[in-house]
Formats: C-alpha cells, structure tokens, sequence
DNA sequence: GATCTATGTAGAT
DNA sequence: TCTACCTAGATCG
C-alpha cells in the first residue's frame, strides 16, 4: 500500500474521524500494549504525514508515530467496532469510528523531539505545502549514484517509493541508471513537479495511477477522457508486456535489493530525459 | 499446505 | 550486497 500519497491520506482520515474525540488506545496483538495503556481515553488532537511517516497527537508531548513498512495497513470503519482478526497492533475506538493498524513496520510512541531528530533524516516531502525542492537537487547533482537509487532514498525526496520513481523517471524519459549529477536541473526540476500532481492526485484518488493522472484535470488542466492506454501505470510491474507509448517490452532489473522497471526505447542508456512528462502528455498540456 | 510476493528500511557483512 | 522484520493475499502443487 504506502508511498506517500498512502500516508497523507490516512492522516487527513484519521482527523476527519477522531480529532477532537477521546479515544479507547489498545494493542489486541499485545506489541504497542504498554503505550496503549499510556494513552487510553486520551483526546486525539490531530494526525499529520511526513513522507512515507505518520504521527498521530494525543497531546501532552505523546505522539504515535507509524510507518507502514513494506505490507503495513491501517484500515477504518463506523462503529461499533468488530473482534479484532489477525495480528491487530493498534486499535483506535472513537465516538465516530474505530480503526485497525496491521503489519507496520513501526509503531511506537515518540515526543516532539524524536519527530524532530526524525524530520531531519527525511529530504523534502513533494506533498508539503512549500517543499524545497532545491535540497533534493543538491543531493541528486552531488552523486554518482543512479537517479532510481536517489528517487528511493527517503534523504533525498521524503515519499517516493517504488512506483512512483519507476513512472516519474518513464514520463520523464530518464535512463534510471543515469548518475545523478548527470540529470540536468531543469529535467529534475519538471520531474518535481509531476511528482507534485502525481502524488496529489494519488492523495485524492487513493491509488497510484500514473496514465489516468494525467488526464485528472488537476493535472493536466483537462477533464478526464477515455484511457488510451489501457493501464494505471506505464511501466511498473508491467514487464515484458508492451510498453503503452512505443510498445516495447518494459524490462526489469533488481537495484538495490528493489524491482526496477523501466522502457529500454524510451528510456535508453545515457538518456537525460526530457522536461515534458510523456509524449502524451506533451501532447495534451497546455 | 507450502511458497511467493509486496507501494520499506535498518543493520550486518 | 545481504538478511531480517512486519502480515496477508495470491499462486503453486
């Protein structure tokens, strides 16, 4: 489930639902049992996403913090809360609705200076309203590393995970293995801009879905039209079938323990990409 | 029922 | 570069 757009929108959920309510805290699986019983009956004042990072107020200096990990979810429905099924870390119980976390990678209780001491591993967040793009782009300029490898270290851009990197460096027409202080900046500066509108639109749609975003009007400036393409995203997890611009077979190769996938015509070795995301969408922009 | 996979990361080697 | 870890659903036999 969970790049970024995943936990920005679980943190606007989870004030929709509970801010402003007392909350029953508990850990049914037993393993955030201890903080649970810490702040059981406590308010819930507000939630808030930092890249891939979810932190939850209960006041007082206590924050949950979360993050998803590979397969974490967190899932909400109305009351009356249901048996816990499965491995259960968190349960939250409001007057409104209740919620279940299953699988996160982290769950713990953190104060304002862990999320601070945090916050600053974390390179700028493409969904923070007036995020900096500039400190990615020291970072990307300053390597040899290639750019995928960059995309993906939460240093660098706070949010982006597999896919988005994959569909960003295609629309783009980045080679992923191109080192980093190869990119031009105005290449990178177009790439953060679509991850914006991207990342937005995954906010607002609860999915990733890279061709049909570009016809979200958000994004494009036009309203929605008919799917050309057949697909949600260009490349990811789409190998050996044909790739939706040139048809090519969409190829795939383990970076950094992580399946990349990417369209070796479009893309080609030594390519520097391009500032306007996909023919297609150089076609249809404004 | 066993095995594989997954939008992730930290820590060891 | 590898391994461990968090869990559930899909796929294999």
């Amino acid at each position: 489930m969970p790049e970024g757009h995943v936990t920005h929108r679980l943190a606007k959920e989870l004030a929709h639902r509970f801010a402003g309510d007392d909350v029953e805290v508990s850990s049914p699986q037993g393993r955030f049992a201890d903080a649970a019983k810490l702040l059981d009956g406590s308010p819930l004042l507000g939630a808030e996403a930092y890249g891939k990072h979810l932190f939850i107020d209960f006041g007082a200096d206590r924050l949950v913090h979360i993050h998803l990990g590979i397969y974490g979810r967190l899932t909400f429905d109305d009351p009356p809360p249901l048996p816990p099924v499965g491995q259960v870390r968190l349960r939250l119980v409001g007057p409104r609705a209740w919620a279940d976390l299953r699988g996160a990678a982290a769950c713990d209780l953190y104060d304002t200076a862990e999320r601070a001491t945090l916050l600053t591993r974390l390179g700028p967040d493409p969904l923070q309203r007036g995020a900096r793009s500039a400190r990615a782009w020291q970072r990307i300029h300053a390597s040899r590393a290639p750019v995928a490898g960059l995309l993906m270290d939460q240093g660098v851009v706070a949010g982006v995970g597999n896919i988005f990197r994959a569909e960003v460096l295609f629309r783009h027409e980045v080679d992923p293995f191109l080192p980093g202080r190869d990119l031009p900046e105005d290449v990178w500066q177009a790439m953060w801009a679509d991850l914006r509108a991207l990342m937005r639109a995954g906010v607002r749609m609860g999915r990733i879905d890279t061709v049909r975003a570009e016809h979200d009007p958000s994004v494009t400036g036009r309203p929605p039209r008919r799917d050309r393409h057949g697909g949600e995203v260009y490349v990811y997890r789409r190998v050996g079938q044909p790739c939706h611009v040139c048809g090519t077979p969409v190829a795939t190769r383990v970076l950094a323990g992580r399946n990349l996938f990417w369209c070796p015509t479009c893309q080609p070795p030594g390519s520097r990409g391009s500032r306007k995301p996909t023919r297609d969408v150089a076609r249809s922009a404004t």
